[in-house]
DNA sequence: ATGGTTGGTCGCCAA
């Protein structure tokens, strides 16, 4: 089975490239994050008559989710119970062929410290929470999407320059690994210890041309998720520029093989 | 300390 995250950054404006990626590489599975788009608005007939089906959970201008396949998926819920966290559009899961996925779209932060810093590390604890509450046992498990964190040092352009700054600090590193001891590993890491696998380059300052990227994208898989996952890779190609109305999302899509 | 680009929406906020 081929399941892919990406962060499309928009999918109305993504959309004949999310088209074309699904024809192309014809994943069992697409979790899409930054849809910024009302379930009532998205893009549906186009996939539809290709054959895809979506669930879509959405909301105005920002963040949003959705999945995308051609088998129905079982078991899907949007969002998760954090009594202190509002609502904002960044969770989505379901399962397909005994395989359950959560997709996430994790608080970006800003900057260490800051009110939407606190929130991100308070939003990550509840996911952590709601995950050992539902979503601790046996079933095959993947926890995949931005999670706005770079695991490690490997992870990232520079490190040094980045030194407990946004995505790389320490209370964040921390939060991921809350997960982890949950019984997940970085399925990534299964199969490479190579640094300078990115998946994210900021659109500002050429940054996908000067190699100054990220490794944010990323899918976590529980034991049975491990003893099946045969390869995770990112496609590099969908996020180059073409041409000058090319309008590639400022993510690579993560393509996980289990 | 900086950023200087994109998207949604239409003056900015968010990433």
């Amino acid at each position: 089975m081929k399941a892919v995250s990406w962060n499309v950054n928009s999918v109305r404006t993504r959309f004949e490239r999310v088209l074309g990626f699904l024809d192309r590489h014809q994943p069992d599975l697409l979790c899409l994050q930054e849809t910024k788009v009302v379930d009532d608005d998205f893009p549906r007939q186009a996939l539809e008559e290709k054959g895809w089906l979506i669930q879509a959970h959405g909301q105005k201008t920002y963040n949003g989710v959705a999945l995308i396949s051609k088998t129905p998926l079982a078991d899907v819920g949007s969002g998760f119970l954090g009594d202190h966290i509002p609502e904002q559009a960044r969770v989505i899961h379901g399962t397909l062929d005994g395989v359950r996925f959560i997709n996430v779209y994790v608080v970006n932060g800003k900057e260490v410290g800051c009110d939407k810093y606190e929130m991100k590390l308070e939003w990550l604890d509840a996911l952590q929470q709601w995950i050992a509450k539902d979503f601790a046992d046996d079933t095959p498990t993947v926890i995949l999407g931005d999670f706005n964190i770079v695991p490690d040092d490997r992870d990232i352009w520079d490190p040094e320059g980045w030194h407990e700054k946004i995505l790389c600090s320490t209370p964040e590193r921390k939060r991921l690994q809350n997960l982890l001891d949950l019984g997940f590993e970085d399925l990534h890491r299964l199969h490479t210890q190579e640094a300078g696998i990115y998946t994210w380059w900021d659109y500002r300052g050429g940054a996908f041309g000067r190699g100054f990227g990220m490794r944010i994208d990323l899918a976590l898989g529980n034991a049975a998720a491990v003893a099946r996952c045969s390869a995770v890779e990112v496609d590099r190609d969908e996020r180059k520029k073409g041409d000058w109305e090319a309008k590639p999302s400022d993510h690579a899509p993560l393509i996980v093989s289990l």
